[in-house]
DNA sequence: CTGATATCAGGTGGACTGACATGA
DNA sequence: CTCATGTCAGTCAACCTGATATCA
């Protein structure tokens, strides 16, 4: 406190906060191109990563809240990119799908955050990419575990 | 892509994406027991670190636009924890100064954002905090000035 | 009964935009 | 005149809460 420049930048919590911003714009502008906004992406990647899913499940993996999980995959099934079905073994469950389009759709995305992640990543080589992402990938992985079922 | 598990956790806008909201939630939690808000914690540190500064300043300093600035500013007066004055110099100006119970409360603040940072931190040990925060910051360093003034 | 699930209504803080008046 | 500044009104996505209905 007394020697140190208490830089504000030296402040994880504030360095990820501001970070975020950023990512949020970059991330925000580039999807709102193609229409579609972040909670959609999650849910098409979850998706695709775990196969077809009851709106619980996603919501969890996704750490979205279930009211927004609905809203969401409305849209989403209105473009035809996902598909609900009642679970036929659980009457109130039902088991979201996705489309080929929106196996498209996701692609699409993908390709953009790709273009994002260059934008991000600009200023560090390769090796540090790499270290970034793996002590990131530790966090998320710590805390996701302590939230999500 | 091929052998890789796809895992979206491979991905440093997702992975930050996500960071950030288990950052948000704790840091927002832990400022709302003290009844701040991250705007104000923003601009409390940022006339702390550069002295007294107009309102546009602090907008460009903080990442926040000059209306955020304005509410969040005339909520901070109201408590006391900063002055605003018209600048001598220049009419519309107006010069705004941290008061000794902005400081304090500063203070009390910044502690509760360490304790964020330990439990953000934890599954960390010393050397890759460190490591962490300076890839961030080179991050933040390189997109801030991209962007600010 | 409890518990999980899906839906709907609403509220909050953060980021942003547009309009406006004032002053350098 | 233009430009920066401070203010106000309102929009928007993300996040969260509570209430309700259905079903194992």
């Amino acid at each position: 406190m007394e020697s140190a420049p208490a830089r504000l930048t030296s402040k994880p919590s504030w360095l990820i906060s501001q970070l975020s911003v950023h990512v949020r714009r970059l991330v925000s502008d580039a999807f709102s191109e193609e229409g579609a906004r972040g909670y959609h992406y999650r849910l098409l990647a979850a998706l695709k990563e775990y196969g077809p899913s009851s709106q619980a499940a996603l919501g969890r993996r996704c750490s979205m809240d279930r009211s927004d999980v609905t809203t969401a995959l409305a849209q989403l099934a209105d473009e035809e990119h996902v598909e609900r079905s009642p679970d036929p073994a659980h009457g109130r469950r039902s088991l979201v799908t996705l489309t080929a389009s929106g196996a498209r759709r996701l692609q699409r995305l993908d390709r953009v955050l790709e273009g994002v992640q260059d934008e991000l990543l600009a200023p560090l080589p390769e090796s540090d990419r790499a270290a970034l992402v793996a002590l990131l990938g530790r966090l998320v992985d710590h805390h996701g575990a302590a939230s999500g079922t």
